[in-house]
Parts: C-alpha cells; structure tokens; sequence
DNA sequence: TATCTTTATCGTAATATTGCAATATTAAAA
DNA sequence: TTTTAATATTGCAATATTACGATAAAGATA
C-alpha cells in the first residue's frame, strides 16, 4: 500500500514518528548539522554546502519547515533559515523519557 | 529517484539517519514503546499489540532489527524481542551533541 | 525596463516503503 | 507422526520518497 496506518496509533507516536522521519535522510542531517555548526540563521547558501541539485535541496528544506524543524523567513530575494529551537526541545521531552526508560530496563534475555 | 545519495554523506550523519528513518513510522515506534512499557524481553505477544496483519509486524520488527535498535534471540517457537540498549546508547550520544548545539544557538532572526 | 540572482514549483523517472494474503518454516504439543 | 502455534518470507498492489531538469516567481541590480 504505502501509506502508513497512523489512525491506529496515539498522536505522540504519530508525532515522534514524523519528526524522527523528517530526520531520517542524511541530507536533512548535514542541512541540521550545517545550521547547527554556522550557530545562526543561514540567508543563502545552504544550496552550497550540499551535494545536490538545487530543486532537492529546496524540497529537503520544505520537509524539514514542514515538521517544524527549521524556520523560513523571507528576507529580501533570499529566504533565511535556521533550526526551530522549540521543536528540538519537544523532541528531546519525547527522547528523554525513551531513553529513562531504556537506564532501567532489566531482566534481559537476549 | 528514490535511492538516497549516502556517499557524499559523512558516516555520521548517514548512521544518524538510517536511525531515525528506522524510527519514522508510528508501527515502530509502539513497537519500541511497548518493550520499554513491559521492561523485558517478549517472546510472543507483540502481533497482538499492534492493529496491523502478522507479516507487516514481521516487516517492522526486522527493520528495527537492521537498525540495531532490537536484538531477537529464537527461543523455542517464539522469538524474544527486546530493545539493544547499545545502539540507543550510542543513539543518545548522537542527539546530546545535537541538542548541546541547540541550546547555545544565538542571534536567531527568524 | 531588462537582467541577474535566488528560491520554489512542476513534471517525471527511478526506487523505496507499507501492507497484507498466501505460503513457508520451525519447534512444541498431541 | 500429525497437528498446532508462532514467526518469517514471498509476491504483489498502492503509495511515498528521492532526485533533477525545466520553468516560474520575486526581489535586487544595472
């Protein structure tokens, strides 16, 4: 089919689910990484600094505004952005209760 | 396309992503909720705890075991799944430099 | 105004993902 | 040995993703 049964699961897990996906190429990585290295907002030259053609990288950008990870303004005939700190919070929340759970897991057998 | 163009990624970001690609569906992540709830390995029960047909669990439970972030060990008929604390370990290294960075991102303008 | 620069969108091809029915596999139980 | 139970694999259809050339849009600049 290809399209994922999210009415089955809770909003969190559809919300993390999403977040982890936009996440999950590494080209979206390397645009996170890039705004997280140059430690402000970008107004230009992301295209650069990637491996790939322009149009790709505008629709890796777009993902990555549509799950609330970046910003956009627009900013004369150049679009600025950088990392939407709220966002990265709310996942950190999600991913310390995961990651308190995993400190006390006992009782392995595998 | 559709096939990612990982060589002209870093390891890094290209592991970061298969992580969080592997994490990027709701099924997954009940999966990975559901060993954390239950605080152990299961041998048995996860098709039941999930609204979807056997073989697409199946599916789900190999992807996570590709990603590393589940072991399964065959015992008996069942199989005991349960979450590879290592690689969430290592997961949550990742994501502290990530969120390190975030919290000393200044001179926002977006 | 005409041109340049930058980013977005459209269209399309190649590939990947999701989901499940049917079937296979494997070991326990009868 | 036959049956049962649990999980994996195969095969397929529907949909999504990835990538990029071509083009559009919009502000800056000449």
């Amino acid at each position: 089919m290809g399209a994922s049964k999210t009415q089955h699961f809770t909003d969190k897990q559809n919300e993390m689910a999403l977040l982890m996906k936009a996440l999950g190429h590494p080209a979206r990585i390397a645009i996170i990484d890039y705004l997280l290295k140059v430690n402000t907002c970008i107004c230009g030259d992301i295209v650069n600094e990637l491996p790939l053609a322009q149009p790709t990288v505008s629709q890796h950008l777009k993902e990555l505004k549509n799950a609330g990870l970046i910003k956009g303004n627009i900013e004369g005939n150049a679009i600025c952005y950088c990392i939407d700190e709220s966002t990265f919070l709310k996942f950190q929340n999600f991913l310390s209760e995961v990651f308190g759970k995993i400190q006390v897991q006992k009782n392995n057998c595998c």
